[in-house]
DNA sequence: CGGGCTTTTGAGGTGGCTCAAACAGAGTGG
DNA sequence: CCACTCTGTTTGAGCCACCTCAAAAGCCCG
């Protein structure tokens, strides 16, 4: 039995976003029933298998997205060909740059991923028409701002071991925002590869592997096949993250 | 003797702001002149020495600025003190976090600092009236996404040269940006002590030591007394910036 | 069951750190 | 004008965390 409230919020909003989580804690908070309808007629949900590209570093940006499901990685490469990872994008997080012609990422699907997709010039459109579509996406650039920032600390002073653990708290806390301070563990499945995880953390796949088998035998973690992470002692974990 | 352009551009901004770099290329030019007067009824220059802390990590946002000269340093420490610069504030950058209870980083004067103070109830309804003013922001914020980004590369996968390279192409290109492609040589002071340095780029001060006397034992700079720096081959340092 | 991918683990090398000493400038006071 | 101090910088010697290279093992899919 639903309340009268959601009645209320849901009639007239478009299917597709009904249960979206950008209407509910992304950009699209911004707007009301008749603004989705006329932001929906601009928008397609598109989905991308693991590895596809969406964007690619030093190219023009031709559309914008909202994630719905999945992880986009934006990754930024030196002309040797070593990669940086410089950001993960969770539901509902905005991908793309306003503002900018071409992208400074390339930005590919980590898992398979589900986009809001809206065009380049639709979206500018919109945003120059709501202020508050505009205030969700500088409340985005500035979480995006302060998660850098967080990860500059860990790429420039901690060791291999505490950047290990505190990728796995940040994956755990985002992939279940309860589990903050909770003391019992979880489980779940490694959106990365362990080649990813090392160009998020600026290591190499062998130190981060040798990091996890560390974890692992110490019963901090629990490592199963196919990139499953159990989190046994989220307190140890912590402590580990520096 | 000046054009008529700038007798209209002026006519009634406040005298401090006619020469302010924010009122060319930072936040204040959202707005006209009359919209100035407001504003800077709110607004006050501070001038602050080198080493004075601005924001303090953790601690509540009492105001937010703009810098009109000098340069702002934003540093994150843990908590066994290690430390990481991850962020500098030139003219006419904005400092402060919009939307947060507390500052995520410690922002201190890394020189002598002239700023343009406005408290932060002021500047949030200035902002809510305006959007012009929340668009300066959002580009703002953008701008320090990508800059953030640009670093983790340098500090995931560069190696100390490329670092220390990097950071001077970096500040030179900021004191001066017609420098850019210019293979004539510039000159400079260092805003940055060399521990700073080595907390920007993940080093030690000794590595940072080592690195710039290798710059200079190969002639690409020069290392004067007082923290100058000659660039004498930009070639020859952007190639080593890799 | 074989072939391709990812992951683990090992042995050895090295870039940048640690620790330590000497040096250089800018004040400060005699 | 010269000690003296204080802070910042340079340089050296040795070491260790993490990388490199390499091999083997696990998992997935046809």
């Amino acid at each position: 039995m639903s309340d009268g409230r959601s009645d209320i919020h849901t009639s007239g909003v478009p299917a597709l976003c009904q249960s979206c989580e950008a209407r509910h804690n992304g950009m699209c908070g911004a707007l009301n029933a008749e603004e989705l309808l006329t932001f929906a007629r601009h928008t397609r949900v598109v989905r991308h298998g693991a590895g596809e590209e969406l964007l690619t570093e030093g190219a023009p940006i031709a559309a914008y997205g909202n994630v719905m499901r999945g992880v986009v990685k934006l990754t930024k490469t030196l002309a040797d060909g070593r990669r940086q990872i410089v950001g993960l994008q969770f539901a509902p997080d905005f991908v793309g740059r306003l503002y900018a012609d071409e992208s400074a990422v390339t930005a590919d699907a980590a898992s398979e991923v589900e986009l809001c997709r809206i065009s380049k010039p639709a979206l500018e459109r919109l945003v120059a028409e709501n202020p508050m579509l505009e205030r969700r996406l500088l409340r985005q650039a500035l979480r995006d701002v302060d998660e850098g920032r967080e990860w500059m600390v860990a790429l420039g002073r901690k060791t291999a071991s505490e950047k290990v653990a505190s990728f796995l708290g940040q994956i755990g806390r985002h992939l279940d925002p309860t589990v903050a301070g909770d003391p019992r563990g979880m489980a779940f499945e490694l959106p990365l590869t362990r080649a990813e995880i090392a160009d998020f953390l600026g290591l190499t796949i062998g130190t981060v592997s040798r990091e996890l088998s560390k974890l692992k035998r110490d019963k901090v973690i629990d490592v199963g096949p196919h990139r499953e992470i159990e989190i046994i002692d989220p307190q140890a974990l912590e402590h580990r993250a520096g």
